[in-house]
DNA sequence: TTGAAAGCGCTAACAG
DNA sequence: CTGTTAGCGCTTTCAA
C-alpha cells in the first residue's frame, strides 16, 4: 500500500499534525523536525494524496476545459495553450469535446463537479444557457475563451471578431471584389464576424445580399458543400469568406472541383490561421488569433477567480491580424 | 452549499447507509424507500462527491493521457479517439503535453497519482523507463498507444510501423526511385519505421547508405531544415521519405524555395496522413492509421485493467494503409 | 430491509 | 513548537 500521513508520522516520531504541517508549510515547526519528517518523507517516497486534502476543502488543483472538437486544429491549440499555462500554474486539465452537443455538455459539467474541479473554461458554443448561468450563480469559477456572453457575468478573452470580419472584407473590396458571399459557422463567434462582414460592404456602398450569407456547421464537409452550393447559384461571385479555415478549405475544394482558379477566378478567406492555412494549396489568407495569449490569459482570469481574487467581470479583446496569402488576388473583370 | 449525503437522509427521513445503497445499487432496498429516496435527491439536486467516495477506495473514473504535443495534427487526433471512448465508458481523460521532456513526464505522473486517476495512457516516446517500470510493478494499469516497450508487460496498441516503412519505401522503388534518404523523427515508432525502409532497399539490391538516414525532432520546422541538408548535399537524391507528415511538410517547403518540383524532380512521403497530407499542396503521400480503432483500443485495454480483468499482457497491431497521392512520382531519369 | 459506527487520508482549530 | 481531536462526504461491515 502507498503510505499515508500516519506512516510518515510513525516513522519519524511525530504526529500527524506536525507533518500535515511541513507538507503545507504552514504553523511553526523547528528546522530539526521539519527536516527529519522531509526525510522519512523522501525515504517513504510519500506522496500526499489531493483527493484526502480536497475533502478537508482544499482545491484539486485541476480545471475542465469544454471545446467542440480536438481534432479542429484551432480547438487543439487552444487546448495546448491552455494547456501549457495550467501546467506552469500546476493545474491538470481535463479535456471535454461536446461537439456542440448540449446533453454532453451537461453530462460533462455535472462530472467535473463531482470530481471537484476548481474551475471551467468555456471554448464551445453553450447552446444550454442555463448550465452556465447556475454554475455562475453558485459563484463557481467559470471563463470564455473566443466568445462572449454579456449576459452572464463571466471572464473572457476573445479576439474582435468583428474588426477580423471587417478587415477580411475590406481586403477583397480594395481588390477590386463587389460580389462576396460569406459562409458562416453556426456559432457565437461568427456574429462579430458578419456584423464586419456587412459594416465593411455597407461602408463600400455594396449593398448587402441576403442569400449571399448562408450559417453551417464548422467542418470541411459542410465548407464543400456550402462553397459548391455558391459557386453553382450566384452569378456573378468574385470571392468567399468563410468563418474558419476548415470551411475555406472546403471551399477551395468545392472550386478545385469545378475548375475554379484560386485566386484568378476566385478569392477564398479563413478565420483562425491554423497550420492549414499555411499550407494548403493555394496558401490561404486567413486571420490569425494570438492563440497562446488567449489561452494563458483565459487561465489566468480562471485561476484568480478560483483563488477569490477580482469578483469585477474581466473581459480582453486581443487584435486578429489579417495574413495574406495567395488564396486572394485581384477581382476579376466582367 | 451543495447537499451531501446527510441532507438527503435527513430529508428522506433514512439513514445515510440507505441513502448509499440507493445510490450505489447495492444491499437490498425496498422499493418504497427507494423511490422516496430517489425523489429527495432530485429535489436536493444531489450529487454526489467522487472525491469522497473515492476516498473510501472507490475508482474516480478519470484516466490521465500523456502525450508529446497536442498541436501536432495527429495527436489531437489521437485524444480526441481517446476521449470518446472514454466519455463513452464514463471517464474522463486528464490532458498532458510532454513535450518530450522526461521532467515534465514525472511531473504529470507524480500528480496524476496523487488525483488518484485510475489509469495512464501514454503515447509519448517516455524517455525515463524507470518511472513507467515503477508503475507497471505497483500493478497501476498503464497502457502504450503508437509504440511498444517489449521488456515491459504493458498493453500496447500499434500499427505496424514496419510494415508501413516497408510499403512507402518499395512504393517510391517501384516508381523508379534508387536514391530515397530518410527523414526519421527521434522516437520509438520510427525504429520500426526505419527497418521497413532499410529492408526494402535490400530487397530491391539498394545498398544502405547511412548518410541518407537523419534523425530530428518531428517538427515542420526540422523537417525543412534537415531536408534542406538533404537537397543540398546529396546528389542525386529523388525522393525523401519523412516519417511523420510535419516533417514531410516542411521538406516540401524546403525544396519549394529550392524550385525543386515535386512530384517532378522529387517525391515526397509522409506518415500518418493527418489532414495536413490530404490539403497541402501538392498534396501528400502518406501512410494512415486507423487512430480511431487504436484510441478505441487503448481504452479499452486500460478499462479492462483498471476493472482487474486480463492480468495477460495484450498487444495488438493494426494494419497501416498506404494512401498515394501526388506528392510522388516517377523518378527523373538522369 | 434498515441503521450505527468505523474508517478512508488529510486539515485545522485548539490545547498544551 | 507539537499533539489531540473533530470533521470532510461517503462506503461498508455488522447488528438489529
Amino acid at each position: 500500500m502507498k503510505p499515508t500521513i500516519y506512516d510518515v508520522a510513525r516513522a519519524a516520531g511525530v504526529s500527524i499534525a506536525t507533518v500535515s504541517k511541513v507538507i503545507n508549510n504552514t504553523g511553526r515547526i523547528s528546522d530539526k523536525t521539519r527536516m527529519k519528517v522531509n526525510k522519512v518523507m523522501e525515504e517513504l517516497r510519500y506522496q500526499p494524496s489531493m483527493v484526502a486534502s480536497a475533502l478537508t476543502g482544499k482545491r484539486m488543483n485541476t480545471i475542465g476545459l469544454l471545446l467542440k472538437d480536438l481534432a479542429n486544429p484551432f480547438f487543439a491549440e487552444v487546448a495546448r495553450a491552455v494547456e501549457d499555462r495550467g501546467q506552469e500554474l500546476g493545474f491538470n486539465v481535463v479535456m471535454c469535446n461536446t461537439d456542440n452537443d448540449s446533453d454532453k455538455e451537461a453530462g460533462y459539467i455535472t462530472l467535473l463537479m463531482q470530481k471537484k474541479v476548481d474551475g471551467i473554461i468555456v471554448a464551445t458554443d453553450f447552446r444550454n444557457h442555463t448550465i452556465l448561468k447556475d454554475l455562475v450563480s453558485d459563484d463557481f469559477p467559470v471563463a470564455l475563451i473566443s466568445q462572449e456572453i454579456p449576459e452572464l457575468a463571466v471572464d473572457s478573452v476573445l479576439v474582435d471578431d468583428y474588426l477580423g470580419g471587417y478587415q477580411v472584407t475590406n481586403h477583397l473590396i480594395s481588390l477590386g471584389h463587389r460580389s462576396i458571399a460569406m459562409i458562416a459557422e453556426d456559432g457565437r463567434s461568427s456574429l462579430g464576424r458578419i456584423r464586419g462582414y456587412r459594416q465593411a460592404l455597407e461602408d463600400a456602398g455594396i449593398p448587402f445580399d441576403e442569400s449571399m450569407l448562408i450559417t453551417c456547421e464548422a467542418t470541411v464537409e459542410e465548407g464543400y458543400r456550402t462553397g459548391g452550393r455558391f459557386l453553382d447559384t450566384l452569378n456573378p461571385l468574385t470571392a468567399i469568406f468563410a468563418s474558419n479555415d476548415l470551411l475555406a478549405v472546403g471551399v477551395m475544394k468545392a472550386a478545385r472541383e469545378r475548375n475554379i482558379r484560386i485566386p484568378d477566378d476566385l478569392s477564398v478567406v479563413g478565420f483562425d490561421n491554423t497550420i492549414l492555412a499555411a499550407f494548403i494549396d493555394p496558401p490561404l489568407t486567413s486571420v490569425a488569433q494570438p492563440i497562446q495569449d488567449m489561452g494563458r490569459q483565459v487561465v489566468d482570469f480562471l485561476v484568480k477567480r478560483i483563488e477569490g481574487e477580482n469578483k469585477m467581470k474581466q473581459r480582453v479583446v486581443l487584435m486578429p491580424e489579417l495574413v495574406i496569402r495567395n488564396s486572394t488576388g485581384p477581382a476579376k473583370a466582367h
